[in-house]
DNA sequence: GCAAAATTTGAAACATTATAACATTTGCAG
DNA sequence: CTGCAAATGTTATAATGTTTCAAATTTTGC
């Protein structure tokens, strides 16, 4: 999978979704599972935004598709769309970005900005090895870790109020 | 404030609650806070589980007691008593649980155990040392850390289906 | 003490997020 | 083509959280 821009600079985002979704195909026939037109369609939404998405936004954009959704539906591909490593669910905020590490093994690190909301996810194995550590000296066995961190991104540490 | 028992071992769970009222006691008067009947309450409810409680929970605690209160009663019990350190919101589990570093300065990291729903509150240094690193190498500057790592806790490891 | 101001609580309605349950359709293997 | 499993549709409801405004209480300045 290619690499990919950070949210807080410029890029042509357009490419950055259909790279996403080129590459979310090849994860799910790898993996036997199917990305039906709906799951795609939901995963590209979630794309189109570098912020995270509710499951509710999601679905008021299904109907100005004409699509005419209930929540189960979205809920339904939002968690194929989970299980599958394509997007992470930002508990903070109730609501779901697109994994800019899917199909690498990772766990997801995220650098939230409360000025513009955009959400950027790194990978940092220094804090997974020291999370790690905490956690078997207490003799506990980690399964799913959530670390999200809130705060001010680059850019609205100098022009607050960004888009 | 005093040292707690770790909510994996036995423990006399009444003298824990009552040590972290006098403890909150304090920590209000120091801050000018009042710590009012009802949100002594609240804070005496969610300690007496070592398990995070949700507002609902607590809101029919309440009732229970013959407090007739309604959901933003409780809710802003809450934010009092998060905003001054006394209980931390798990964002993963929609439920709140007592803090046990009430008035040291701490990034809670919480231990969730999935089988018997204990939760351990953990002051790991390293960790926020390595948290801190990753954000600022983006440039980022984090305000507030959420760090919740479900899993299996000791006990559930090797008995499951505890409590 | 006492009146004005500020904080806290009560109460009703509402908004948002998420799931349960069951019917229907679609894709696929034999 | 048939039957099974997976996916989707549909309706209703549960769980969580907020807005708003009124009433009561506490604090503060005098």
């Amino acid at each position: 999978m290619s690499a990919r821009a950070i949210p807080y600079r410029p890029h042509n985002h357009d490419a950055c979704v259909s790279q996403a979704l080129t590459d979310a195909r090849t994860i799910c026939q790898r993996q036997n599972a199917r990305l039906t037109p709906i799951r795609e369609r939901v995963l590209e939404l979630i794309w189109q935004s570098h912020k995270p998405l509710g499951a509710y936004d999601v679905l008021a954009e299904l109907s100005s598709d004409g699509h005419n959704a209930a929540p189960p539906t979205v809920y339904r591909a939002l968690d194929f769309l989970q299980q599958h490593g394509l997007v992470h669910r930002i508990a903070s905020l109730n609501a779901f970005i697109g994994c800019t590490h899917a199909g690498e093994s990772h766990t997801g690190m995220f650098l939230i900005c409360r000025a513009c909301g955009n959400v950027l996810e790194l990978t940092a194995p220094e804090v997974s090895t020291e999370v790690r550590k905490a956690a078997s000296g207490e003799g506990f066995r980690p399964e799913t870790t959530t670390l999200e961190i809130a705060g001010l991104c680059p850019r609205c540490q100098s022009e607050p109020g960004h888009d």
